[in-house]
DNA sequence: AGCTAGGGTTCGGAATCCGAACCCAAGGGG
DNA sequence: CCCCTTGGGTTCGGATTCCGAACCCTAGCT
């Protein structure tokens, strides 16, 4: 594997990496998907400075990771809830955490347990080919560049 | 689900996102996945200042992510290639990969493909449960805060 | 002796981030 | 009727971080 070389603006990994790797926006989803809606609740949980919240909020709404909705309280307030695609971040959270928790877990280990609701068994995040089902690591996989490959 | 809040610097999601979270990390990340190990290499792939590259590469070698390692070229030469820590971060790499080629793929697909080297299949990232084997979306999932857990 | 390449370090200015203060609309209380 | 509170923001000045460009150092090559 001789150092692939990809247009950044046409990668898969670059784009998504791009916008989730701004500081607090995966922190930002963490929270969502433990269940945070609303802005007061999300600067509070993630001690956030309240003009930095609205800007990731903003462009996680714009990217249609979140969507804004209006509700009846006693009165009207807005909650932010994860879309669809927002949701399918799921297995990269996931997987964040599967690594956080054998690499930085801490004495105590982890801060909340995750089961599956039916029948509480762990949670896991698996790397296998769609083809054969063997599990897989990065030396598993080969790389094959499919255009824009210069070098 | 009602807005679960737990302790960020004991949270093993919050660890590594504040971590991977850091402005170019991710793709530094991605390109060591595609075999880049020198400074030269990636400065040039990913269009990084240098001063910036130093200081991530630095901590990425603090974090055990990536090993500094000299080797004879010509002449004395360093790459920094991925210790069984950072290998280990292929998982959150394939799910952000997956995510997207799915949600924001640009016309003509991904730039590189990814398959099994023995087999040839596709490469696929599961969320399941580790006692029944279902695949798992965030709704089936039960968080259960384990210590520290106030609202 | 001078040139080049890899791998850095050191600037000063530009873009971001932060905390604190302010704004505004809609109830609620007195 | 007036003032207070609450959610959800916006605005501001100062502190950080980022960036590009220039510089440094060492070995080999010519």
């Amino acid at each position: 594997m001789a150092h692939v070389k990809v247009a950044d603006e046409l990668c898969t990994v670059s784009l998504p990496a791009a916008l989730l790797g701004e500081r607090w926006t995966l922190l930002l989803l963490r929270q969502a998907f433990l269940g945070t809606r609303r802005f007061e609740d999300f600067q509070t949980s993630m001690d956030i400075s309240r003009s930095v919240l609205t800007e990731r909020l903003g462009t996680l709404v714009e990217e249609g990771i979140l969507r804004r909705e209006a509700y009846k309280d006693v009165r009207t307030r807005y909650e932010y809830r994860l879309t669809e695609k927002g949701l399918d971040l799921y297995p990269v959270l996931m997987a964040l955490r599967k690594w956080g928790d054998r690499w930085m877990a801490p004495e105590e280990g982890p801060s909340f347990g995750l089961h599956h609701r039916t029948c509480g068994g762990d949670v896991g995040v698996h790397v296998s080919c769609e083809g054969c089902g063997a599990e897989l690591t990065a030396r598993d996989v080969r790389v094959t560049p499919l255009r824009d490959a210069r070098a």
